[in-house]
DNA sequence: GACTTTTACTGACATAGTGTCAGAATTTAC
DNA sequence: GTAAATTCTGACACTATGTCAGTAAAAGTC
């Protein structure tokens, strides 16, 4: 794109460009989209009631977007990397797993529930259309890869009991995902807290035994008298 | 309709029902329904595609239901009340509460498995309509609450830990919802036994101790070789 | 069996949202 | 300043929805 080649086969410019106008409207559109699902469900957003938050007219959508689930798909794409950012920890460093795993799914609840009604949106619109549903499907699927890893490097290292690692690296990643979308997804929003508590429980308890998972818990749950 | 007389002006058929009509004209609909998303998604569902399949119009289809919606709402408490009755053991029997938990879980994931699709197409359609999406949350709520008052029951007896027993129980309901509609809601389905396993070493990990979990292990995995 | 009444069904219509396209408007190139 | 490109838009065709007035079938009445 900075190089462009004329039907005669010259090179013509390396592109001095402004700034893209097309960039911005693009931007533009996902911007609103973003803040439109924000106080909004997804099966709400038409390409109209978008486009009339923005300065173009509705026809114009098409230039960027083939339909509403491509632009869902653009703006999953920046979800994942900043869900995957916070996950490292556990992922890749060295130490105390049990501390490095709460570490990571704190980061996770947190991301999540900063974009939990867009969360939800996804989660939706990937219902209504087949390619949008894999590229979620393709997310989780990383992401259960990535876990998976995890579990058999410490199956290895005798830290986690032998057992299949996949189907339970999926399972341990649909409880996070499914518990962000329906704490997270509808306003007013769970309180993150109650959820990282219950998500830790599963995960540290199911991977490296009970005896770890009451030093996790972000609140003692007696202190509180049993409420909610 | 009694009598149909067909292009040639042959009459084709007399129609011997005495009572019901509505009834059967109710219950073609929703079968039809159910073999429709057997084989294909939610979003394929038409009115006009639905009632191809019946011998009725597709006018008739709103005598029934006021949407497809309603239509799915419908076939879903069917459903949980088929789901309700294998869950029973651990929820209401005395003895073992692992054994009856897992007895309940392997009951849940066979009637699950056998309508996974189904399964699916309810979480979809829940997500294009509100009215629906109540019903579906509201039928997870009274699965947690059904788990939360025996998991207060068990903490009572000392056999759980103590802990918020209302996240851990949606959580827990979470895992089995979602693994459920992942992956046995597209065809070709996955296997059910190391789903099983998954969900029961959750379940079983965080609620009553790691300590249990082997026993209950429907295959062990060092024996099948850690494939796939 | 001929009648009215009630019940179940249907075709035709109005509406809402989608995606396309030819051409207008605007920006960039020279 | 004009040509070429890029970007935008109104108008159109199409699909699916839900309604409604009217038709057909069944049940009730004598």
């Amino acid at each position: 794109m900075s190089v462009k080649v004329s039907a005669s086969g010259i090179i013509v410019k390396p592109e001095p460009t402004k700034i893209g106008r097309l960039e911005i409207t693009r931007a533009d559109i996902m911007n609103t989209a973003f803040r439109f699902l924000w106080s909004h469900p997804f099966r709400e957003m038409t390409v109209n009631k978008l486009m009339d938050q923005t300065s173009v007219s509705r026809s114009s959508f098409y230039n960027y977007f083939s339909d509403t689930h491509e632009l869902i798909e653009s703006l999953l794409e920046i979800l994942e990397s900043d869900i995957l950012q916070g996950a490292n920890p556990w992922l890749t460093d060295d130490g105390d797993p049990v501390a490095l795993l709460h570490q990571s799914l704190t980061a996770e609840v947190h991301v999540c529930y900063r974009c939990g009604p867009f969360l939800k949106a996804i989660t939706d619109a990937a219902g209504t259309d087949a390619r949008l549903e894999a590229g979620w499907y393709g997310m989780l699927g990383r992401f259960d890869d990535a876990v998976r890893e995890r579990v058999i490097a410490d199956q290895a290292l005798g830290l986690i009991e032998s057992f299949d690692p996949r189907s339970v690296a999926t399972a341990l990643n649909q409880v996070d995902a499914s518990m962000y979308v329906r704490a997270f997804g509808q306003r007013p929003r769970s309180r993150p807290g109650p959820v990282l508590d219950a998500i830790s429980r599963l995960w540290i308890s199911s991977l490296y035994g009970e005896r770890w998972v009451a030093n996790r818990m972000s609140t003692l749950y007696r202190e509180q008298g049993a409420s909610r």
